[in-house]
DNA sequence: GATAAAAATTGATGTATGGTAAGAAATTAT
DNA sequence: ATAATTTCTTACCATACATCAATTTTTATC
């Protein structure tokens, strides 16, 4: 667990004292594929931190159409933010698509932790800086590539999620239909 | 000056000390309609806080079509963070869309406020944490509704800005064509 | 390994939005 | 106020992607 944490800590410096706080609110757990870790319209106060293996977080429409908001793969935190944030039920529903250990964090009792150790601050910071400027892109990409260019940058960004994602997984993330998205695989193959 | 700053402290406390430093390092200054406070391949250094008016932030694609990724009103912060984070040129250019009076950061400076008064922690993580849950409501609102839907959205979210922005403006925000929002307007005006 | 279930592909067709261009309207400059 | 410029609207046609349905392929289960 001590190295689990390690990942946490990135490579900012944390006291013991910090790092066992951390350990004392979190719990480490493993997730088979199918699982749902949050589901939407429950009460969230969950936010996870994954090991390995594959998370999804997606939103469900008013026609019962999912919509991946992010992928949730080794060393990337994932929960519904939104909700937390808001104080609402969950707007997001959180799965499980491949075997995946997490360390899963109260929400609340996380937080708590900038009044115990502000230390934790910098660290925090700098991740949700970079969350800022990988949704910033995002959006820029959704706006200005065409579906087949935002595949092309997804398959780079995660190299082998398609080993434990269908496509259907994938195409709500960029925001397409399966069935584009496989005559768009099709015409990628032909090139 | 000292109310202004008072705005971007928000409900946080911090020390007279801490706000001296962000007098030090900011400057107020005013904008014209049309002016480019940072141009897209130009380095950027700069975050600026409004206000009042409104700036807006864009990204010219390789076929010369702008795409807005933000509007900056009254208290928002609006900066090319994505260049500012990945220390290259920007990405983005921010223009102002009507006179605008707006604090000038030099980002750096404002990045060395938290080894020098880490009380101002707490009031950037909060912001930090509202970016992100507006983003990514944004990101969800992007794949599961019309433009239309998109369209009712913002003007509710931004009540008068269609004051001061081009029809063009708010098309290339929502992810379509000044011709399609102006057909979206039309219907919109029968019902 | 056989069977059932789920997912992916493919084809036919529909729809929302894009592209282009022209004219109307509104805004800005003189 | 008038002229010049920019922006908005509208029409027509093009395109990307969606929808629906049938078929094939892959994956899971017994």
């Amino acid at each position: 667990m001590k190295e689990l944490i390690k990942k946490i800590k990135s490579n900012q410096d944390l006291s013991t004292e910090a790092e066992e706080y951390l350990y004392s609110i979190s719990e480490k757990k493993t997730f088979s594929r199918g699982e749902i870790l949050i589901g939407q319209g429950q009460s969230v106060n969950k936010i996870y931190f994954v090991l390995n293996g594959c998370l999804r977080s997606y939103s469900i429409d008013k026609n019962g159409k999912e919509h991946t908001l992010q992928f949730g793969i080794k060393d990337w935190w994932i929960s519904d933010y939104i909700g937390i944030h808001n104080n609402e039920p969950a707007i997001l529903t959180i799965e499980c698509l491949k075997e995946s250990i997490v360390i899963e964090f109260n929400a609340n009792k996380l937080n708590n932790i900038f009044t115990v150790f502000p230390e934790y601050e910098p660290f925090q910071r700098n991740l949700l800086e970079r969350h800022v400027v990988t949704l910033h892109q995002r959006i820029l990409n959704q706006l200005q590539l065409t579906a087949a260019e935002r595949y092309d940058l997804f398959l780079k960004q995660y190299p082998d999620i398609e080993l434990y994602t269908r496509n259907y997984h994938i195409a709500s993330y960029l925001g397409i239909t399966q069935e584009s998205l496989s005559r768009i695989r099709v015409e990628k193959n032909k090139r």
